[in-house]
DNA sequence: AAAGAAACTGTTCTTTAGAACAGTGTTCAT
DNA sequence: ATGAACACTGTTCTAAAGAACAGTTTCTTT
């Protein structure tokens, strides 16, 4: 559908884009490949758009737009904690292994939610289908009954079943083989499961 | 840490941006603003930038970004067709039920990969904590043993592990009431399994 | 009451950038 | 062989946009 020298512009424009997070001028590009003229980069642009890859506002300076980043949702960044929260509740030695990005909508969270991941280990949510190596991604807000919840219990978090029985809330493991864990002092919930994100090789057996 | 002002310029970017795809000059917020001069909103880009929420590149026409665009991974957007892709090796009808756009890094996939979703249905794959109405992200390339898949069967899309047995490949369900399926004829593979995501309130049991 | 930041006004200067026009040479399918 | 895209050159004009400077006003904060 693109000729080479198409595809070889629209490739310096994501370059350029990704690497700037602004698009090129017609001079820029026209030095970029060392036109000597700034025509040849503008009709390429012209040509661009004509194929639909990309969008041209004019009058405007650098307006250039891929398509697909219009349509697209608002893209929220999500920090992934340790296995091992400990220390989050301190707010000081959140040691962020890394940023999982993913639009609000396939997510169902609302923009100004403040969201966090945090990767399983251990089988003790197995039956509510949560292996060890998953992602999970939570939510700061309150729990309802039922709800899967991280909770710091004795200075580590693990993920459990919010249930509330007789008013009294506990915690339960969605294995058979994991005790109930009721709450000594205060159960400090760090946040609610709102989605689950399993990746790569873990998929085989 | 923002004061209310730079807080209203600062969210005037963000929504121009995602409505436009580049960034307002400074003029131009000058008159949203309704300011006689367009020094104000120079300053407060200023002040903006000093605060780390915005970055500047000097010279350059409407060149803003957001910090966080800067480090974030190639975002890809993988279309979502429904449940059951009947006619999708025909490459004409697929019927894409949205999108769900996430970066390439927590995917794990190459950036050129050709990939799409679908939603599951029935719970025959549940042994390997697969749940109906999950959602499994699959890359067009060849199975290997052990592989999760997508397979066409009787003009119907069925998700099933990929096991080779004498030589002979055929597919297992993950669950013990379903049956084997052993292809009568071709075995048309139409994606390897490489993520599953989980969202929403079927957290809740 | 003084100091300082924040939030502006008004003006000028210069660079950057888009748009347009009239061409030339090349490739390639009809 | 003959259009029709494609890939350019060279030039000019003008609008858009950033940068800088010298102020004023209104809040806080000390």
């Amino acid at each position: 559908m693109l000729t080479q020298r198409q595809q070889q512009l629209l490739e310096f424009l994501k370059e350029y884009h990704s690497n700037n997070g602004l698009m090129p001028s017609t001079r820029e590009i026209q030095v970029h490949f060392g036109f000597a003229s700034q025509t040849a980069a503008v009709s390429h642009l012209k040509a661009l758009e004509k194929k639909g890859v990309i969008q041209k506002v004019p009058g405007k300076a650098r307006a250039l737009v891929f398509p697909e980043q219009l349509e697209r949702e608002e893209i929220i960044d999500i920090p992934i904690y340790g296995q091992i929260a400990a220390g989050m509740a301190s707010e000081t030695e959140q040691q962020n292994e890394g940023c999982l990005s993913i639009d609000v909508a396939t997510l169902g969270v609302p923009r100004s939610a403040k969201t966090f991941a945090l990767k399983v280990r251990g089988d003790s949510m197995i039956d509510a289908h949560i292996m060890s190596g998953d992602c999970v991604i939570l939510e700061l807000k309150e729990p309802r009954r039922g709800d899967i919840v991280a909770a710091l219990i004795d200075g580590e978090t693990t993920l459990k079943r919010y249930v509330i029985n007789d008013g009294m809330p506990y915690l339960q493991a969605e294995n058979e083989l994991y005790p109930d864990l009721v709450p000594v002092r205060e159960l400090v919930i760090q946040g609610v499961m709102v989605a689950l994100l399993r990746r790569g090789e873990g998929m085989v057996a």
